[in-house]
DNA sequence: TCTGGGGTCCTCAGACGA
DNA sequence: TCTGTCGTCTGAGGACCC
């Protein structure tokens, strides 16, 4: 544990309300009250955030679109702008570090902070989770909930608690901090249903459920061995401890990337190699773009596949020499997919770059005096990197990637969020006679 | 119903060297 | 020299999270 079980509680779980979909009411006051999407506009798209009017139709996230439109046809689905989010949630970030220098983003909307240090200068607990809240409104116009605990996933629990409900009748207000205090935890915990432990998904929850388990109490009676023999060592040993309030993980500031991966579904299935190809070639670049903005390289390239019948493999390779580009990137994955026969339909691709380290890192080879050149190539995409930075991510490619289409970079989210991020919101119904080619385009 | 994108972690199996 | 064992690495896939 962090602490004994008699401390007082020190972490705060943060956690935005409706995030994307607040920022977008925020652009759009004239939707506020109206039900409102955002993501899936795209013909296989999904949620990616509902405001709560929508909520109280059923619509949330990571739900297929077009399910969202049959269950709220009148709500308006916008298409997302990633970057307008990080740029908000880097200012909510920084309000969070004027607490504490100990906070741990776990993605734009939501954070852990340890305040344990900061009492003397901050007050307690409650009191920096009541202080953040009012800090949040007064300078982004967003509300947030806290959650406080002794240990990480309590505090997380206790900030689903304090959430705002949406129901029928209308959006019912949350508390906006829950404290769960040490002599408290069990009461609170055990009466919660099992898949509300982090950890616990479909899969393990069928599991759970063949043993009789409902409640998280339920999962804290069973004996260890009975835990570990149905879900493994170390999934076992880690749902026993949570169920049983007992968390050793810390808040750890500034965690390192181990993987930069891009992967897109495409709105109707490729058939041809070529195409494939062309597309790693896309994603690649994207990925080594990414790498080198963060200063990485890495030496595990994955390729992803997923087949028109949702079949989804992985094939990996592992390089000599940690690399960043674009070039060693492609060249891999497209020799990965080598293996597999595009004929079928191929409803997605995706390519990672794992085992990262340091750029500084890099171990020269005897490769390195072949023809390949790559002195010359980490020049050339430095040079690439530098004109994207001035001109725009589209100012510059890979030549194979130009063509009637015009350049098109694969931009982080672009599936996801649309293309037209910034563009006017619009309805169910104008999505009817959406482009029938592919959704990037 | 028809299922995104970007990640992390875990398990298992096979290869390989000591 | 051959064989068995063990640890490590790699690759593939599954589950889960936001």
């Amino acid at each position: 544990m962090t602490s004994p079980a008699t401390a007082e509680p020190s972490i705060l779980h943060v956690d935005m309300d409706a995030f994307f979909a607040a920022v977008e009411l925020r652009r759009h006051p004239e939707l506020r009250g109206q039900p409102v999407v955002v993501g899936g506009t795209g013909p296989r798209g999904v949620v990616a955030a509902a405001s709560y009017e929508a909520r109280a139709f059923g619509v949330h996230s990571a739900m297929p679109a077009a399910r969202a439109r049959r269950l709220c046809p009148h709500a308006v689905f916008l298409p997302g702008d990633h970057a307008l989010y990080g740029e908000v949630s880097g200012r909510v970030m920084e309000i969070f570090r004027s607490m504490t220098p100990l906070v741990e983003p776990i993605s734009l909307d939501e954070a852990f902070l340890d305040v344990s240090g900061s009492r003397r200068l901050h007050g307690t607990a409650p009191e920096i989770a009541a202080r953040i809240r009012s800090l949040v409104h007064e300078s982004e116009g967003l509300t947030c909930c806290v959650g406080v605990a002794r240990v990480k996933f309590l505090a997380k629990l206790a900030s689903q608690a304090a959430k705002p409900r949406a129901t029928r009748e209308g959006v019912r207000r949350g508390a906006g901090v829950v404290v769960v205090d040490p002599g408290d935890e069990l009461a609170f915990l055990h009466p919660l249903p099992v898949q509300a432990l982090w950890g616990v998904g479909p899969a393990t929850l069928a599991r759970l459920q063949r043993l009789g388990v409902k409640t998280v109490g339920d999962l804290a009676q069973l004996p260890l061995e009975t835990v570990v023999s149905n879900l493994g060592q170390a999934s076992g040993r880690h749902l026993h401890a949570l169920a049983n309030a007992v968390d050793v993980r810390s808040v750890v500031p500034d965690q390192a990337l181990k993987s930069v991966g891009h992967e897109e579904t495409f709105a109707h299935d490729l058939h041809r190699r070529a195409d494939c190809e062309l597309e790693l070639l896309r994603m690649a670049d994207a990925v080594a773009t990414r790498l080198r903005a963060g200063g990485s390289k890495g030496r595990t390239i994955t390729l992803k596949v997923r087949f028109g019948d949702f079949r989804t493999i992985t094939r990996s390779s592992t390089i000599d020499r940690p690399t960043d580009s674009a070039r060693d990137i492609a060249r891999t994955a497209r020799s990965l997919l080598g293996t597999v026969d595009p004929a079928s339909g191929i409803r997605l691709l995706g390519v990672s770059v794992s085992q990262l380290g340091d750029t500084e890192a890099a171990q020269l080879t005897f490769d390195d005096l072949s023809e390949d050149e790559p002195a010359e190539w980490s020049a050339a995409e430095a040079a690439v990197d530098a004109i994207r930075a001035r001109f725009g991510a589209a100012a510059v490619g890979p030549a194979s990637l130009t063509g009637p289409d015009g350049m098109r970079v694969a931009r982080r989210g672009a599936q996801q969020w649309g293309l037209n991020a910034a563009g006017p919101p619009r309805s169910a119904a104008d999505e009817v006679d959406d482009d029938p080619g592919r959704s990037r385009r």
